[in-house]
DNA sequence: GCGGTTCGGCAAAACCGTTTTCAAGCTATA
DNA sequence: TATAGCTTGAAAACGGTTTTGCCGAACCGC
């Protein structure tokens, strides 16, 4: 166990009386050997603390074991829930995720692929980002490659998306259905795909239900807890009448909870509040915040499960991956 | 720009009509190499998209420009932050990180530890953890190891951590400050050293004030908004009197805070709230809480900057962190 | 019971794609 | 013209996996 230098499998070798061959098999289990010599191997392998260069093995073996991972903006709440799901779909698979944050800025994005791809990753999983079509497949054609958190047209089985257009006429609906009328809406940043689809569907569900769209009432927040004061400072400077607000994601509710709070408007009292994302904290807002949950960490886990099988040429499939409307006490019913 | 086939070094020799030996020094700038082949080698690779394996340059070199981080629970904002800072540090520098979950779980950090050294990683990164020194000794004699958010004695210069006994110190003497005489504390997991230093710091100021301790106004909670929940059942149930909480993270105290609006006590008016850490949601919390800001980002990022000096054998440091405290709205004055 | 075939186990050697050492060839300088 | 100084190609690592081929034992048919 005490040993300063790192010990090889020539050292392993030297030492049980065999050939390296032998300790190979030994180790990856791909031919059968003699039981006496497997016993001094291991034996060896554990007095030496061997522990196998895995530059050498990849380069041999022309496997790295390694899944590469393209996130965008670790340390937001919903991109490192994905991630840590594929982590944790990848937990005693044999593969390691390497990491690398593509920021929601294309060329980043690109050259990170390009990182992944120099370091020999047996497959991809990219997390949302804005690379285009043309080039992920691209990248596709080169290596397997998984997206989550994007809805990409041609790509069947191997992407993972939530439907949010659905789940915002979802939501929104249920406002109606509380019998509210009013309701204005803080986008996202209106050049992801998810705040116009969430914007989308918020205005099908309005017209569906007769209610015709009121721009004053829609605010172009960026997803910050800032925006969503700002978003509520906003409607109340130009005078727009409102019943319920629809966040397009948590943090905007945060923020206009408190905006709402400094104006003493109560929620849900005066003005009803919903959310989404479902964000761990939102269940510990006060009140409660009604949103909707995305199956972040199931993606993730899906997605690494299906790469894994995708590496095996076994078969596999991305299931539907459904949201959940999360009811709690920010909304009210109007009579 | 259209291979289908990776290409390696020696394609790219055989189109510039170089020897591998001159591309290689091209792509490292090691040796000056002559104009001309210098720009033949060059337009061979664009030509040929080449990208270098890195295995084989990892086996060769003995270099693997690899940093591992071990982190735990990802999802967790604070270590996600710290983590988040080690990217960020790395960035550029032509290092990549390799990022594992230790999950707060000796075993599993073990292993983790294992897995990285096994892929050769430069350098290692722990974030938190609970490793005993003594292993983490041995780790250090194989290979360069930091370690943020932790404190340990022996380390001088590899440590980064922040004064948790002191911040928390600093945050009760605030509370006694605004005059309040009844301070509640709920505490985080009590194996955990930072959740003991949050203690420690909060039973001194009280100590120092003149207070005795009452453990009527402690409850040990599991840093999660549940516990902070449960912590002011708690506390009304057992009739214990207090006019200020001190939660060991915002976690807690936005648990705290829904608690007690639920049975109508008001914060800060009735009941006044801090919390520690300093999420990024707690400035949109109603009223926005009161908290120490650890500057989790700037020690990932020193971390990281500290060990790339470290590895081209540069002099470094890691400066002390200061906590730093965030007076919001959540805390009232005592007459 | 004997010669020939098959087959399992293992050592030796080839290979993966780089970097690095070594020595040789060339040029420019004194 | 000898010599120092560059540039350069060939070859040797790096530490594994995979292929090849040899050897002896078991098995078969006559």
């Amino acid at each position: 166990m005490e040993t300063d230098k790192k010990s090889t499998i020539d050292d392993i070798a030297r030492f049980a009386k065999v050939s390296k061959s032998t300790v190979s098999r030994v180790l990856n289990d791909t031919t059968p050997v003699a039981k006496a010599k497997r016993k001094a191997v291991l034996a060896a392998v554990k007095k030496l603390d061997f522990k196998p260069n895995q530059f050498a093995r990849g380069l041999a073996g022309g496997q790295s074991m390694t899944i590469g991972i393209v996130t965008q903006n670790i340390g937001s709440p919903f991109y490192d829930s994905v991630t840590s799901g594929v982590i944790k779909g990848l937990d005693a698979t044999g593969y390691t995720p390497l990491i690398v944050d593509g920021q929601w800025d294309v060329d980043i994005e690109k050259a990170a692929v390009q990182t992944l791809l120099g370091r020999q990753v047996d497959g991809l999983v990219i997390v949302g980002g804005s690379i285009t079509e043309t080039d992920l497949d691209k990248i596709r054609s080169q290596r397997p490659t998984f997206i989550v958190a994007r809805e990409l047209d041609d790509w069947g089985g191997s992407c993972a998306f939530v439907n949010n257009y659905q789940a915002a006429y979802d939501l929104t609906q249920y406002l109606l259905e509380q019998g509210h009328r009013e309701i204005a809406h803080i986008t996202g940043i209106m050049r992801h795909q998810d705040a116009i689809k969430r914007y989308d569907g918020y205005a099908a569900a309005l017209a569906d239900g007769g209610i015709p769209l009121d721009k004053q009432r829609i605010f172009e927040g960026n997803f910050s807890g800032q925006s969503g004061i700002l978003a509520i400072e906003t409607f109340l400077i130009r005078g727009a009448r409102f019943s319920a607000v629809f966040a397009a994601n948590d943090e905007m509710a945060f923020g206009a909870r408190l905006a709402l709070s400094r104006r003493n408007i109560r929620v849900p009292e005066d003005v009803s509040l919903v959310g989404f994302d479902d964000q761990p904290l939102s269940a510990f807002m006060t009140p409660p915040l009604t949103t909707v949950a995305q199956p972040a960490l199931e993606m993730g886990i899906a997605a690494a499960q299906a790469i894994v099988q995708r590496l095996k040429n076994k078969p596999f499939n991305l299931p539907d991956f459904p949201t959940r409307l999360v009811l709690r006490e920010s909304v009210t019913r109007l009579r």
